[in-house]
DNA sequence: AGACGACTGGGACGATCGACCCAGTTCGGC
DNA sequence: GCCGAACTGGGTCGATCGTCCCAGTCGTCT
């Protein structure tokens, strides 16, 4: 085994822990099955990290952190706002649908942080990141398409993943692609419900003016 | 210990193993905290079933048969679809804030099913039992206040569902009653529009005639 | 070049897991 | 009352878990 840093070894692992725990699950992902993924002996682990629960802690610090980013992904411009939210429930779909195996992992690390007392504070960080992506994803498409939102964004944005999460669910259980595509359908016509165009004519009311 | 029938004693395996696991997770439901928590010794356990994995698909059968039933609380009748609607919903929340380990384990259940290969298939029952079990809630929603759905009712209850899972998600994350309330509104609201009056005046159709 | 610290491989530890075994105990049918 | 079957308590097995230890190896700095 060559030299590795530090740094680079607590990476491999935890992609080796994420390919671990995608593949058979977060109770399959033991010590040994890391290493064992990640071509490395017993000892490199406990050399990189601490203990396993140290380990885990940043493993669902990468995956908090990460989602966000691979969340902002395509948003087509230029049309309105109903095809777009469809446009963007359908690549999180497709992304579903091509590794279901990571979106069941990131439910199971949620119940795993929930039962561990030190960690039971991340999924409500979580899910602030996922409102806060959606947020952003919703104020973009508003802009793109020029429509402005009725409510405040961030009730859009939990409206929004609350629909996600549950279709999510369903077709985890299920696998009725047809009733999941329903279903963005419908989410995709009740969220375009709650945009308005972005200069209302017959309003009176100044938008540039904020409220004190 | 005196003396119990076979049955009885595997229900009460199976009751004691639900506590551990609303306690503690699934993780934590071995045998031997299994026949502490029922106050049995271990020859019990294997007397009464032939493995851990018999116990554990008893449990989930035991667990989705259940859940239609519980389900199936209170609608109220005389109101508009609306009200209705919304105080399933709140019934069905305020179940949830007086015992979220039970919700979380529902999770956690459907996570170990899908992990296990002969239990694969459970999900898919367990979410058609979900969605039966909203439909007659829906449906005898809509006989009760005068409505009926403009959607087929299986159709209606996924959307039920789906919100309904999206935002227990949300909240057993970041305990946001608040936010759980707009969204639980929201959900009444969107549903509601799902519905239209019994009796449509204007349409010539004779609802009375089955389609061939 | 030599030495010091970073790093690795392999083995071992105690704890805990599901499963099993078997000598006793207790109950119901005769 | 007695006998066979249902049932229990306690001990034990092999496997596997997280963690630790330690003798070796290899860069890197002086």
């Amino acid at each position: 085994m060559t030299r590795v840093p530090s740094d680079e070894r607590r990476a491999a692992l935890i992609q080796a822990a994420l390919a671990v725990i995608d593949r058979d699950g977060v109770s399959a992902a033991t010590t040994r099955a890391i290493v064992a993924e990640a071509g490395m002996s017993l000892a490199s682990f406990h050399y990189a990290f601490r203990s396993r629960d140290e380990m885990m802690r940043e493993l669902i610090a990468f995956v908090v952190a990460n989602e966000k980013r691979v969340t902002l992904a395509a948003v087509a411009p230029g049309t309105d706002i109903r095809t777009a939210v469809r446009a963007g429930l359908q690549a999180y779909f497709d992304l579903l649908v091509e590794n279901p195996q990571r979106e069941q992992a990131l439910f199971e690390l949620m119940n795993y942080s929930l039962r561990t007392p030190e960690l039971d504070a991340v999924p409500a960080a979580q899910y602030a990141s996922y409102f806060a992506a959606a947020g952003e994803l919703l104020e973009y498409g508003a802009l793109a398409t020029g429509v402005t939102w009725s409510r405040p964004v961030q009730e859009v944005a939990r409206i929004l993943i609350a629909i996600n999460d549950g279709y999510t669910l369903a077709w985890l259980a299920d696998r009725d692609a047809v009733a999941a595509g329903r279903l963005m359908d419908f989410a995709a016509d009740t969220i375009a419900a709650l945009a308005r165009p972005a200069r209302p004519s017959p309003r009176p009311a100044t938008p540039q003016e904020p409220q004190p």
